[in-house]
DNA sequence: CGGGCCCTTGAATTCTCTCAAACAATGTGG
DNA sequence: CCACATTGTTTGAGAGAATTCAAGGGCCCG
């Protein structure tokens, strides 16, 4: 477990912050972007690799990812781990668990990471004068349920070849609408290891399994990372049928 | 699928809840406990194999369980069935998957269950009068959300012995502060087939490792469901260290 | 008494894991 | 620039786990 070199840096005004303008996120009224501009107190970079929050700590802070891809997980005491989801621009981190108390899990950057800091103490502030938000975290945590609902699923009755085509075509359904893939060509930045303890799979039926979608054209596996080709034959090979999300907030 | 066969009967005063005494819930003030009191517009009750719920459909409603068991479950196209997680007596239904918008689940029945009614478009309310109302309801979708990371691990990284044994002490974990076994002696009110289908194993294969852990004097199977003989023996081989959860809200 | 539901068991097959080894790409220190 | 270590990917083979198929038994209820 690698220090997470974390660097507090200047802050980016909320007002200019490059994921609001998307369509995939509702809008802001001026005064609800002002409170949350003055609730985020700094940002923090973490490299990659480098975990940013680890399970039985007390973090006294919530994050939203500005830029970067990392995941949760869960480890058994000999060592075996479990990704649970993975965490992408606009994702809030943290209140997944337990809103006070310990974390329930460990979170790990994939890509290096921008983060929003916020004040984990400055919540019942959001619930006693911006019931707006408060309805939107609400909200957020009803996300991540509905997606760990829909892991669960796959992990427990889809076959592994199902399983796979489900989760490329899963991560590359949320990350599509977040323009992150300048040039057009999406690449998820995993290693096969991630992809393993996501699926619950060994490593090496792992690579077997991606090498037959890999045959079937619908990735490409490169440059550490996997090129989605077919991202409409993965949802029909895995039976899944994508979002059904229109606007999203995100705080 | 059978019918709900529900039955609008007179309505249980809050005040009067005979849960809300038990001191693993969070204490409520007179004002919330009226506010609750006239949120809940009636009572619902459902047979045991009955479907409160269906994936896909919108529900006006939410749902609190007075009385019964049920289990929230997910299902492929071809028939193959998850369970996502079970429901208990203080536990809310409709949270889970979306505030708003199509359920993404469905629910059904264990035993019979008596549930208290709420108007789903009063939720504005909630958040705008109520804001300790509203934390509890997040706390509650974060507790949930704890609950499927759990599920989430046992199913990707533990042996099938030890999801088992995992899943037995979970939900002996969280039925035993429910005052729901009034003779002391512990029985769950599964089928094997509810366990495989929230193991992800087939049926074959659960009857064989219950068997194991009915050799080993952990559970005993007989009138239909799971009488846990050693819970303490159940956590240990499954390598869970149980809830770390004081009082909790409900509503 | 028959039918349905649930539990149980055995056997063959399929899937997945572990072990082992090798290769490619990258980075580091000399 | 090369030697070397590290990380990630690939492949084969044997062992182990879990599935399907098949059949039988117990129990409750109409």
């Amino acid at each position: 477990m690698s220090k997470p070199n974390a660097r507090n840096s200047q802050k980016t005004p909320c007002e200019q912050c490059p994921l609001r303008p998307l369509p995939h996120f509702r809008e802001f009224k001026p005064e609800e972007l002002s409170f949350v501009s003055r609730f985020k107190t700094g940002e923090l970079v973490v490299d990659a690799g480098a975990t940013v929050l680890v399970e039985g700590s007390h973090s006294a802070h919530l994050f939203t990812v500005l830029s970067g891809w990392a995941f949760r997980y869960k480890m058994l005491e000999d060592g075996r781990r479990q990704i649970l989801n993975y965490v992408m621009p606009g994702d809030l981190i943290g209140l997944q668990g337990s809103l006070l108390g310990e974390m329930q899990h460990s979170i790990e950057a994939l890509t290096p990471v921008t983060l929003c800091v916020f004040e984990r103490d400055r919540l019942p502030t959001v619930f006693h004068n911006h019931a707006e938000l408060a309805y939107d975290l609400t909200w957020i945590a009803s996300r991540e349920e509905r997606m760990l609902d829909e892991n669960l699923l796959s992990i427990g009755r889809r076959s592994a070849l199902e399983r796979a085509a489900y989760l490329l075509a899963f991560l590359y359904d949320r990350s599509k609408v977040l323009n992150i893939f300048p040039n057009g060509a999406a690449t998820l930045p995993l290693t096969q290891q991630h992809v393993a303890d996501t699926l619950g799979l060994s490593i090496v039926h792992t690579n077997k399994t991606l090498k037959k979608l890999a045959e079937k054209t619908l990735i490409r596996w490169a440059d550490r990372g996997c090129h989605i080709l077919d991202d409409k034959g993965l949802r029909q090979l895995s039976g899944w049928e994508g979002f059904k999300e229109s606007k999203r907030p995100f705080i």
